[in-house]
RNA sequence: GGGCGAUUAGCUCAGCUGGUUAGAGCGCCUGCCUUACAAGCAGGAGGUCCACGGUUCGAGUCCGUGAUCGCCCACCA
């Protein structure tokens, strides 16, 4: 075969190509391992991909998110694990239920129109029809998932787990009904849960507003509030036992302005003296914590807007009236009766729907919630003990933090589309909660029960999937292979969202599990990405970055680096162009080793690259050296992997392939590959060999250059389906070499000394000049022995060593010491030279009095490690030396 | 109100348990079309590591205070 490729690496020439094949070879599809099969015995690596919700179009936080979670399941494959990725969706109840009544919104009608039945028809058709956006994308980037066990959250399986999670909380009393406050959205018309209300500052107004004394109209108390229009709903005014001012007052009524309603003066230590006027008005039905006073003094709870936040014909007047006009109608007719005494700003914070941005409603309704205490404290135990481990380690305190002030959970929701709560009522009161629908009532034997009509929390099935997925509640063999999953990678947004519940429900159900009930043994939490600017990206500031669209511009693999390499644990990722525009430039770089590689091939006719290197040609130096390198490389990768430390790895393969590999063994070795045949294949097999684990290394973080040239390596006939089946590479301390990665580093230093000199010297790139060379004995052997290396990298003509006085001069030094002469008339500008010697001159001998200084210091003497001692004294004597060349050198430019 | 994090080159960021001369990419300057790669090669300039104080033989790294910026959580009207 000969290997035509193209001068540049075109990514969107095969990347499609290879993600359809690794799908159509079902590549990463994973069998549960039989009990006793030689698959059983190998170790077991779990991870669940973070459901996207059905509506979503992947973004930039998903490609980090995926690519870190790629990175790491190809490892784990190639390091011989059974592997499994479990990809999936989420229904997204909000979210998706939203998109549909807006496409129906569209239509002229709505889903109230529709009814329910027709118009969850209509949602699963939308789901068919749009629903697999992300995942197609997934496709395209080559996500090592297993597309064979793909779920969708309200799949049959699914959604009975979910219905028995909820039957057995119940039975257990960890499910309870009752009227409460709680968040409600008016828009989305549900209660939403504590989570999905972010919180916003808002430059609003305090009012004081004067509630005259029943017995004594011409007196008053004045109460503060940040919502005038609740005082529609008061049933009291709270003052502090405490407080002197309103002790005779405690137990007398006011009149209630605007609803002529008597409301009594009541002591609760709610009431700040400090706050205000110290007296506050208690609206049961519309603030949290004026519903606890209330139920603590026995308090109506008069509920005065409806599901809208418009005022209800419990609000008299102003009955109809959205919640804004009410109060801008109240605040005008308090002002009008001379009852408004006073308005100061003040700023607080406001609550806001997650999903629409319409400010919240705290609202008296029924509600189901999950008694969250007993699940809270296992769930801090399993991470004070560390069986799951967080990633990086302070979120751990977040995460307590979190927990330990934790309220009921709220999971019912007010929409259609979602999991039925599985509760009947019958129209006696009584409420069964069951597997299936009751065929009569328990209690009054009246058939037909009509099921519960809200939905539940998205959240609460995404919470049960660690477990749910291999098939709970039925004991599954993969229950037992693949629980507790190994990992969960995810970004904080989710943290208490998601991560939290699944380890609250995961340790509840699964506690007999043999391997331990924790859904995920480590939680890594990785940043948010953010434009090069470090602004968050959003769809109003128009900075949002395509994953596809930069993907299609630079190619997966330079995208996919590109995350890698800045994903350091703890800060976010500013996504700059320009540092992908360098990977693909990487990416390129890979491309033309392998066009060198295969050039060579062709010309020496030979069709094989990897093995069958001989002994002679292992022994250079520079082979020496580069197996050296490439294993301990390999060692620091794993490694960094092992850390999660994407950056590091991605850091380390990048600076050895092209740095190392590329920079200079590829210079090294050409005269070998272009020299008598027999030496080209041998010293092409050695190429050939490092070049195939450096795609090995590099396949996890870009698997489809990889690929490629991985197949065309093995011209068609490779040892397997693909290179990420193959084996990654390890340290393997047989091939390190201290004494060769040594020489090389002298033959480097030497070489760029002269590079550097001539540049300085400003020597003519098409002369060679011959060089001298001051050095110890050892020195001399070894440059004597790669005279040829030397030369060529140097671009020097001759070597000639000259004296040998420095090394005699440097006694026991460990390493030794050389002085590079370069024969050349120097051209050189004498001023700009004096000007850059004189620099040199003053930050050496600064150098050089740090150095005596220490070296003087007997504390320091007495206490540093003596390799640290050591090494200052040897920096000590270059300095010397230095000084004394450039002080010469100055000297003779007068 | 509580908690967390950041501040290092023009820009975006590394710098792991304190230890020889603080690194990378991009950008910039000089010179090269050296037959793998100009998406390249070689060389170079550029840093009071936010400020002050402390611990230490030694601080970008540890401790304290302050400044600036950012994030998360929060039922005080």
């Amino acid at each position: 075969m000969s290997h035509e490729l193209p001068k540049a690496y075109d990514p969107s020439a095969i990347e499609l190509r290879w993600a359809e094949y690794w799908i159509k070879e079902k590549l990463f599809s994973v069998a549960t391992p039989e009990a006793g099969s030689p698959e059983a015995a190998k170790p077991i690596f779990t991870l669940l991909l973070p459901p996207p919700n059905v509506t979503g179009r992947l973004h930039m936080g998903h490609m980090l998110n995926q690519t870190e979670m790629d990175i790491i399941m190809r490892w784990r494959r190639m390091r011989g694990f059974v592997a499994l990725w479990l990809p999936g969706t989420d229904h997204a109840g909000i979210a998706t239920q939203m998109m549909v009544e807006r496409q129906l919104a569209g239509e002229g009608t709505s889903r109230q129109k529709l009814g329910r039945e027709a118009f969850l028809a209509r949602v699963w058709e939308w789901k068919k029809l749009y629903g697999g956006a992300i995942q197609a994308q997934m496709k395209r980037l080559g996500a090592s998932v297993d597309w064979d066990r793909e779920y969708f959250t309200m799949d049959d399986n699914l959604s009975r787990a979910v219905t028995e999670v909820f039957v057995r909380l119940h039975e257990q009393g960890l499910i309870y009904r009752g009227m409460y406050i709680v968040n409600w959205c008016p828009r989305c018309m549900t209660a939403i849960s504590d989570l999905e209300v972010v919180h916003e500052d808002y430059a609003g107004k305090l009012y004081q507003i004067k509630y005259p004394l029943v017995d004594s109209p011409t007196q008053f108390v004045i109460v503060a509030t940040t919502r005038p229009e609740t005082m529609l709903g008061d049933s009291a005014v709270a003052v502090n036992p405490k407080d002197p001012r309103y002790k005779n007052l405690v137990g007398k009524k006011l009149r209630l302005p605007l609803m002529d309603r008597e409301i009594p003066i009541i002591a609760d230590d709610f009431a700040d003296p400090q706050f205000g006027s110290g007296a506050v008005k208690v609206t049961p039905a519309h603030d949290p914590n004026d519903f606890q006073i209330g139920l603590r003094h026995n308090l109506p709870q008069i509920t005065v807007m409806d599901e809208q936040a418009r005022i209800n014909q419990n609000g008299g007047a102003y009955a109809g009236l959205d919640r804004y006009e009410a109060r801008e109608r109240v605040l005008r007719d308090l002002e009008e009766r001379g009852l408004l005494a006073g308005t100061k700003d003040h700023g607080y914070a406001i609550g806001k729907c997650d999903r629409c941005r319409t400010i919240v409603e705290p609202r008296l309704s029924t509600q189901w919630f999950i008694k969250i205490q007993p699940l809270a404290d296992r769930a801090i135990e399993a991470v004070e003990k560390g069986e799951i481990k967080f990633i990086p380690e302070n979120y751990a305190k977040t995460y307590f933090e979190w927990m330990r002030n934790i309220h009921d959970w709220c999971i019912s929701r007010q929409l259609w589309w979602g999991h039925r709560i599985p509760a009947w009522h019958c129209q006696c009161g009584e409420i069964m909660v069951a597997r299936t629908a009751p065929q009569k009532c328990s209690k009054c034997g009246n058939s037909r029960p009509a099921q519960d009509t809200d939905v539940l929390d998205t959240w609460f099935s995404s919470g049960l999937l660690p477990f749910t997925v291999f098939g709970w509640p039925e004991k599954t063999r993969d229950l037992d292979v693949f629980y507790p999953t190994s990992l969960l990678i995810t970004g904080f947004d989710i943290l208490f969202f998601w991560v939290a519940r699944m380890i609250r429900l995961g340790c509840h159900f699964m506690a007999d599990h043999p391997q331990g009930n924790v859904p995920f043994r480590e939680v890594y939490i990785h940043a948010l990405v953010r434009d090069a600017e470090r602004q968050k990206m959003s769809k109003v500031k128009g900075n949002v970055i395509d994953p596809i669209v930069v993907t299609e511009k630079y190619g997966t693999d330079a995208v996919r680096f590109t995350l890698a390499s800045m994903a350091s644990p703890g800060t976010d990722i500013a996504f700059s162009e320009s540092r992908t525009e360098g990977y693909r430039a990487f990416a390129n770089k890979i491309w033309n080793a392998a066009r060198f590689m295969f050039m060579n091939l062709d010309r020496v006719g030979d069709a094989s690259l990897i093995g069958g290197a001989t002994d002679a040609q292992l022994n250079k130096l520079e082979n020496r050296w580069i197996y050296s390198r490439f294993y301990r490389v390999a060692g620091e990768v794993n490694q960094g992997l092992a850390d999660y430390r994407f950056d590091e790895a991605a850091n380390t393969i990048y600076k050895f392939f092209w740095g190392e590999f590329c920079d200079w063994y590829l210079e090294i070795i050409k005269p070998s590959l272009s020299g008598p045949p027999d030496e080209a294949k041998s010293a092409l097999r050695v190429l050939g060999e490092v070049f195939e684990g450096s795609l090995r290394l590099l396949s996890p973080f870009m698997p489809f250059i990889t690929e490629e040239v991985w197949h065309a390596m093995y011209d068609g006939k490779p040892p397997g389906k693909s290179i990420a089946l193959a084996p990654y590479p390890e340290l393997e301390q047989r091939w390190l070499d201290d004494q060769a990665e040594a020489q090389m580093a002298v033959l480097q230093d030497l070489i760029e000394k002269v590079r550097n000199m001539r540049a300085e010297m400003k020597v003519e790139p098409k002369v060679k000049t011959p060089v001298q060379i001051h050095a110890a004995e050892e020195i001399r052997a070894l440059v004597a022995a790669n005279t040829g290396m030397v030369e060529r990298l140097a671009n020097v003509s001759g070597i000639e060593f000259v004296d040998k006085s420095l090394a005699q001069a440097a006694g026991a030094r460990t390493t030794p010491k050389y002085e590079v002469v370069l024969v050349y008339e120097q051209k050189i500008d004498v001023a700009a030279e004096r000007e850059r010697m004189t620099k040199e001159l003053a930050k050496l001998e600064n150098e050089r009095a740090n150095a005596s200084r220490q070296l003087g210091n007997e504390q320091f003497l007495a206490k540093a490690p003596a390799a640290v001692v050591e090494g200052i004294r040897r920096r000590s004597g270059e300095l010397d030396s230095l000084l004394e060349k450039v002080k010469t050198a100055l000297a003779k430019l007068g």
